[in-house]
RNA sequence: CGCGGGGUGGAGCAGUUCGGUAGCUCGCCGGGCUCAUAACCCGGAGGUCGUAGGUUCAAAUCCUGCCUCCGCAA
């Protein structure tokens, strides 16, 4: 089977990467079009065109799949595609240019979590298992018959780049176990049911901003799925001040303090940064990052903080 | 030339407005106290204040160039 590769970012490329040493014939490969990266803006091509540059491999970089990018994927005869985090939808032409169609490989068990940002969503919403998802693409998003799917539980404290990390390996192992399937059929093929659907649109910034007054367990929940992007973040003296990691601090403190703090205000306790919370729930700061400044100890920004009084967070 | 913040002993910060050879909270080393402690007490080491140059009797502090790290926006 001729493979056209689809894809864009760090997790596509380690995918590409297997499937490749593998031995798997990947004859082209498509991602998004090089776009300017960071402050100094500069273009950066993807990390799955690295990758195939790397091996030598055909690239077409088209952020959709139009009429042009169809007539320049003839020129490599793919029989297949297999689309891992590329960024775009495909349309019915696109769908139908391939003999064989186009697979997908999504971050979480469908029909949950259909959307951009899976991995992220499920850990914001708390879940305590998600997985991987191999389905066929149809023109509906993430909304196609499922050919394998691998479950995993989430592990306490696990943030969005710990779990992408992990279903990406998930995800290569299920995807080479379905690799024989690919000229000799599916073995199975099951129907969404759509009545389970849930959905898991992009986070934006806005929706990281940490609201003091949930408990600490959803805000533990926010911390570690806007981990790494696009990162939590709440503001101190009208700084932006960004919450890397955190967890709920379970042991009871005495009403000493309780009553006495107002929601957002921070102080030590035993060693540890604590941050109150709604419900009457306290957040332990692990790792921050002021603005200007680098990742640090919340405990050491503690420390340079403590000579100017109180240190409240709004 | 998108906007903005920072680079001070191992860490996080203060000091820079109004120049006069460096401070705080920790860490580290040594000693002490305690049944005990992320507790407390005593003592100690450790900094050419990012870099190059300028102004000055004197610069971490003023001026100029450069390097570098980062937040926001894209």
């Amino acid at each position: 089977m001729r493979i056209l590769f689809a894809g864009t970012p760090m997790n596509a490329a380690q995918t590409l990467e297997a499937l490749i040493s593998s031995g798997l014939d990947v004859v082209g490969v498509l991602t998004r079009e090089d776009a300017q990266i960071g402050r100094k803006k500069t273009i950066t091509q993807s990390a799955v065109a690295d990758v195939a540059e790397k091996h030598g491999i055909r690239t077409f970089k088209h952020n959709q799949v139009d009429q042009q990018a169809l007539t320049e994927f003839e020129t490599v005869a793919p029989d297949i595609g297999i689309v891992v985090a590329y960024g775009a939808i495909l349309n019915s032409s696109a769908l139908s240019a391939l003999t064989h169609g186009w697979i997908n490989l999504h971050y979480s068990l469908l029909p949950q979590l259909r959307g951009a940002a899976p991995v992220q969503h499920a850990i914001l919403q708390g879940l305590p298992t998600t997985g991987v998802t191999i389905f066929q693409l149809d023109e509906g998003m993430d909304t196609g018959d499922i050919l394998m799917q691998v479950p995993t539980e989430i592990q306490p404290a696990e943030n969005s780049a710990n779990l992408l990390a992990r279903l990406t390996q998930l995800g290569i192992s299920a995807l080479l176990e379905l690799a024989p399937q690919l000229a000799a059929g599916f073995e199975s093929r099951t129907k969404q049911n759509y009545e389970n659907a849930t959905f898991a649109p992009k986070l934006n910034r806005a929706q990281a901003r940490i609201d003091w007054r949930n408990s600490a367990h959803s805000i533990e929940n926010l911390v570690n799925a806007m981990n790494p992007e696009p990162m939590s973040w709440t503001t101190h003296l009208a700084e932006p001040v960004r919450i890397l990691s955190g967890r709920q601090f379970a042991s009871g403190i005495s009403s000493e303090s309780d009553e006495s703090l107002q929601v957002g205000q921070c102080f030590m306790h035993q060693g540890r940064v604590l941050t109150k919370c709604g419900e009457n729930t306290l957040l332990e700061l692990l790792d921050i990052q002021p603005s200007g400044k680098q990742p640090m100890a919340a405990t050491d920004w503690f420390r340079g903080k403590q000579s100017k009084g109180q240190v409240i967070f709004e």
